[in-house]
Formats: C-alpha cells, structure tokens, sequence
DNA sequence: CTGAAAGCGCTTACAG
DNA sequence: CTGAAAGCGCTTACAG
C-alpha cells in the first residue's frame, strides 16, 4: 500500500490514472499524441496526489543521451576569469553524474571577432545549450545574431537585454556604481577628490556603473568632487595594463590633491601597482572592483581600500545549474534578469569571506 | 565497447576485476567480508579505471531507506530564526528526492533546559544525525552529553568545540567583531564615542566578537573611545526586548556625548527603535548584527548604518547538506571549522543582497 | 565469501 | 494512440 505521506511515483498516478507509466510520461512531456480521456485522466492524477517529478531519477535517466552546454567566454584577466574556469569546473564536477558536459571556448581579448569564432567553434560540436559573455564591436553588432534560435541561450555579466536570450545573471552595475561611491566617501571620511579610472569605457555595464557613482554624489549630496572621468582603452590584457599604469601615473602628476582613484572594473591591482610606486598610499585611497590574488595583498597593506566583489566563480556556477535546470525540464522559464550578489570586500573581512569560489558550501 | 573517455562504473571495475558487482560494493563500502584476492582485484580496478561512484544512482538507490537529520533550533528572535528555518526548508527541497527526512524541534526561549528537552524528542525519533545550535546554562553543561555517540552531529552559529562534534558551521566571531570596529569608524569619519550593547553577553560568542572589536581599536590605533559596554540580560524574545530597550534609553541619557551604538547580536532594529523614538537618528549610528524587515527599513532611513549578516538560511543550507554528505559516504569526514562567509549589509547594496535566503540560485 | 536479481523513479526506443 | 521492457548506476536482501 502506498503511504500517502510518502511522495507519488509515476507509478502512482498511472495506476490512479488507470494507464501505463509511458502515458503519464507523455503527458508530463507534452511529446506523442494523448487521447484525450488518458490526458484529463492523467491530468487529474497529479493533481490529486500532488506529483512532482523525482529529479534525481530523471537525471539518472538521462545520464542515457549527454547534455551539452557551450561556454562562450573571454579569457583575458587572468584571476577573474581564472576564477570564472573554476566556477564551470565546480558546476562540471556537480552535474557531471546528471550527464552534463561543458565545452568552453576563450577569447584571448575582449574583441567581438574573436568571440564570433568561439560561438562557431562551440556550435560545430553540437551544443544544446550556450552561455555566454557577450562582447561588442564599434558598431552595434551583437552574439546574439550568430546563434540559431533552436539553441537556448544565457548572458553572463554583460546583457544583451533586446536579443532573444533565455536569461541573464549579473550584478546591477548601476547599484553598485553608487556603492562604489558610498565606499569612497566613507574611505575619504566625508570629503575628497576623486579620479575615476574607466576600462572599458564604451560598454553599457561601464557607463552605469559612473552613472551609479555619480548619482549618489548628488542624490546624498556628498563632498566628493569627481576630478576626472579617464576611459583607459585597450582589449587585451597587455594593452589594458600599459594604459592604466600610464593613466595612473598621469592623473597623480596632473592632480596633486587627489584623495581617491575609482577603478571600474577588475584592473584595480595595476592602479594600486603605480600609487604603492609612487608611495601615495598614505594618501591615496583605491576603491575598486573584483578580488586578485594582488588586490588582496593590497587590501592587506591598504593600498586598496575596498572593492566590489561580483563573485564571477558563482554567476557561472548558477548560470550553468540554471540552464541545466531549464534543459532537463525542472523550470519552464527561468527569471529573466537576475541580479547577482555582490560583496564588499575590505581588509576587515577578506580572511573570512570565500573568495575565489573555494569554501563555498553553497555550491561545491 | 565502454569509451575511455567516460566515467568508469561499478559494471566496468567488476568486469574488469573479475567480480560482481556486488563484490565490488563490498569493498567500496568496507562491509561484509571479502577475500584478499578479490580485494586487490577490486582495489587495482577503482584505481586503473580512476573510478567514481555516481552519487546520482546512489542517491536513487539509497531513497529505499529513508534517512531523518534532526534540527534543534531555538526560535526566539522571529526574523533570524525564521530565516534558518526557510534554510532548512530549501535543503528539505533540495534533498526530498535523496530520501531525506528533516524533523524539527524549537525551543521558544535560549534556556538550555528547553533544548535538552528538543534533543531527547528527537531521539526518539530514531534520527540519524542532528544539527543543534547549541545554548549554555550557567553552570558548563553543554547539550554534547545528551546525544549518543552513535549520532553524528553538528554545531551551527554556537560552537562546542571541545565535544566530539562532526563539525561546526559559524562566524568568526572574533573577526566579525573586528569588522564592526571598522564600520564603526567608518561611519563615525574616525572619530567617535561608541556604547557597546551586548545580548547573549556571557556567550563566548559575544565575547569574542567585543574582544574582535576591541582589539581593531587598540591595532589600528582608531580614535574610537568605547564609553561603556552594556550586558543586556534575558533569555526570551519579550524579556530581551524590554531590556535592550531600557539599556538603549538609559544610555542616551547617561552619555550624551555618544556618537555610535554597536550591537552585538541580531537585536539591532530595537535599539534602532529606541534611537528614533528620540530622534537621535542624526547624531547616533548603529552598527549591528543581521537583517530583519525592520532593519531593512531602518538602513533605508538611515537609522541603522551598517549590520554584519552572516545568512543564516544559507548556513543551515549547507551545514544540513554536508551532514547528507557524510551520511552518505560521499565525503569521510567534513572539515571540522566552517567559517561561514559574513556580509557587510549598508544602505547602498541593500537593493541586491540575497537577503533571508531568496533568490540565491546557488542553493534552491 | 560470492553472485544473481530486484529495486530506487524515471525515460526511451520498440512493438503493437 | 498505448504499453511492456530495458536501461541509467548503484544498493540491498537473498540464496548459495
């Protein structure tokens, strides 16, 4: 006899339903054709045992035909998105036993070419599923339009808000753009002159992020003038590092009252290189983004005061179970936008926050 | 033919040890006898074949036998509480399909002999393992003498670290203390006359996080005069409400010079309702402990300056996961410290802090 | 000491 | 349109 605080098996509601197990199947699937009584039968049958599909026995199941999801990712800072690897081998090794297999392909810089080739690298191997990093050209050109609509797709950290994707996770840059501004005013207690360092420059998650700082300047009408917003160009790591050294170095020869330099992105440490060199860090302080082995060292020695951490190991970690969820049918339609989680990270906490994807119970 | 590129199975390592598989099991498991012959063969086998059990099939298999985790848990302070128990609810979720029981004992008040009482309900219950959160009475005993040796279990947020506990999950309490200091200054601009509240005052936990702050003080060398701290008595939500009260109250009074609350524990949102009730709120910051609804609103107006959060749901998440873990065999025996990772809570990142354990899709 | 068999709950060909 | 059967990889009695 069946326990009915035990939960219903397909069993169940076939034999209530008065059918075979492949009927109900059928019917949860919506896939082969149903007579009409069996549906409502088997329709009824769920609904009054409350059945909910066993996943670890459909995961089981489908260990039978291997699912696989394409990474599509630069591979261009080298702890950030080392870290970003890590996340995807955390979330391989976690679904590896569901039959899933990742396959990523890098981009070594931020050029939209080069990602382009990527994503037809990924879709020769016969991907159900991408995830990816979208980058941009000069001209409005986006990833989306390179992948067939029979291919569920994710952004990660950079949106494609108008394409066709299936969701998108990663932080609000906006907020933490005003973040980044109430740290600076709290570092500078209150008063201060600030440069904003902006790698980057002409991508939309950039932009908000200055719009953030800036708004909470005037919205709490805080004593922090920004001196200078400063794009540091360049799309590889090489060219990224020679220019925000040189912007550094520049801004500190061409505004001596400089309290603070605002990073927007994860080049913090190579900022934090140039002031320790030129022994400003007594006076100025860094707010920055992400957490390098060298941030933390210099979070450590107060070089760096505080960053905002969007912990890239678990966007991706989520990105990827998300997708799988979606694939295997255990959510129909994941929330399109979510917004990640980001930490403040300073020197009083960095020994216990979990940095780097390591540690994290939540996902390993 | 199996491929080499695939994981090897129990199937592969009989076949190719010239077992069953069930002999095989026996020597994965170390139950029953097994002869040394066959023991080699198996062992080599596991090793050429670099096998791993699949802890998907295993899981289906183990649902044949349920398996039961009590929690012992007070419930006094509703929001933080309350958070642990939608934590354990989201494992219950999470482990349903592996067999996995969770049955609950709470008690109302931090009185140790309350929970000794939980802990003798759920023996009886034939559990297989406990989570408990340890309280203290006044004279050194500790719940560890009131659970058999046969039941592993586990400490969550209060330690028992010289029991034989599997493993305890919690804050560094002497760390977190110290981050408080910090956000003290911070929002003091360096300079501040700061009263200590402190609920839960003879718990070593609250000790530890007043030597934390303490000791930053002292290190840093920060302008920051601890005037007084205040041991706020009760044991139950009603009487520590009143209590926290009268203290918040009376130091307002008695020290009209104060810049800065810090709050020791998740009581934060009553002294905030102290404070605004005397429109205080421009001159007097609070730091605390925990996000409440109303600490939410109150970090909104400015009331509360910043708490220190150390997600309770996720907690209980991952303690209650890694004890399956273990129960399992998936894992031999689990670190014995877990420093969980604690937020800093401000006004700015309010918006996107996975807050009382919604919307992280790490663990749901 | 050892192995054949049934079973966990689902999915997927296959044969009607 | 429908059902019996095999299979995913493991564990657990049961019979030798």
């Amino acid at each position: 006899m069946h326990m009915n605080n035990q939960q219903a098996t397909i069993k169940d509601i076939a034999k209530l339903a008065g059918v075979s197990i492949a009927t109900v199947d059928r019917v949860l699937h919506g896939r082969g054709r149903v007579s009409p009584e069996a549906l409502t039968a088997v329709t009824n049958a769920i609904e009054t045992l409350n059945y909910k599909p066993n996943q670890i026995a459909r995961a089981l199941s489908a260990r039978r035909s291997k699912i696989r999801i394409g990474l599509a990712l630069p591979n261009v800072e080298s702890d950030f998105w080392g870290e970003i690897i890590f996340g995807a081998e955390q979330a391989q090794k976690h679904l590896e036993p569901f039959g899933v297999e990742l396959i990523s392909e890098y981009s070594y810089s931020y050029e939209f070419e080069d990602q382009v080739k990527s994503i037809k690298l990924l879709l020769e191997r016969d991907i159900q599923a991408l995830i990816v990093t979208p980058l941009y050209d000069g001209f409005g050109n986006v990833v989306g339009s390179h992948i067939p609509s029979s291919i569920p797709y994710a952004t990660m950290i950079n949106d494609l808000p108008s394409s066709n994707r299936l969701f998108h996770i990663g932080p609000d840059d906006f907020a933490i753009g005003s973040l980044a501004a109430r740290l600076t005013d709290l570092y500078c207690q209150g008063k201060g002159n600030v440069v904003i360092l902006a790698p980057n420059h002409s991508m939309i998650e950039t932009q908000n992020r200055i719009s953030g700082f800036m708004s909470l300047i005037n919205q709490d009408n805080l004593n922090i003038s920004v001196q200078r917003i400063v794009p540091v160009p360049g799309k590889t790591e090489q060219v990224m590092y020679n220019e925000i050294m040189k912007s550094t170095e520049e801004c500190i020869r061409q505004f001596p009252d400089i309290d603070a330099f605002y990073v927007t992105n994860g080049l913090t440490e190579w900022c934090a290189d140039v002031v320790a060199a030129n022994n400003c860090q007594q006076k100025i302080k860094i707010i920055g983004h992400e957490v390098t082995q060298k941030t933390c060292t210099y979070l450590q020695n107060k070089v760096v005061h505080a960053v905002i951490y969007q912990r890239p190991a678990l966007q991706i970690y989520n990105a990827i179970n998300l997708m799988f969820d979606y694939l295997i049918g255990n959510i129909s339609k994941p929330e399109s936008n979510i917004i990640s989680d980001c930490s403040i990270i300073i020197k009083e906490n960095l020994g216990f926050s979990h940095i780097g994807g390591q540690n994290n119970y939540g996902y390993s």
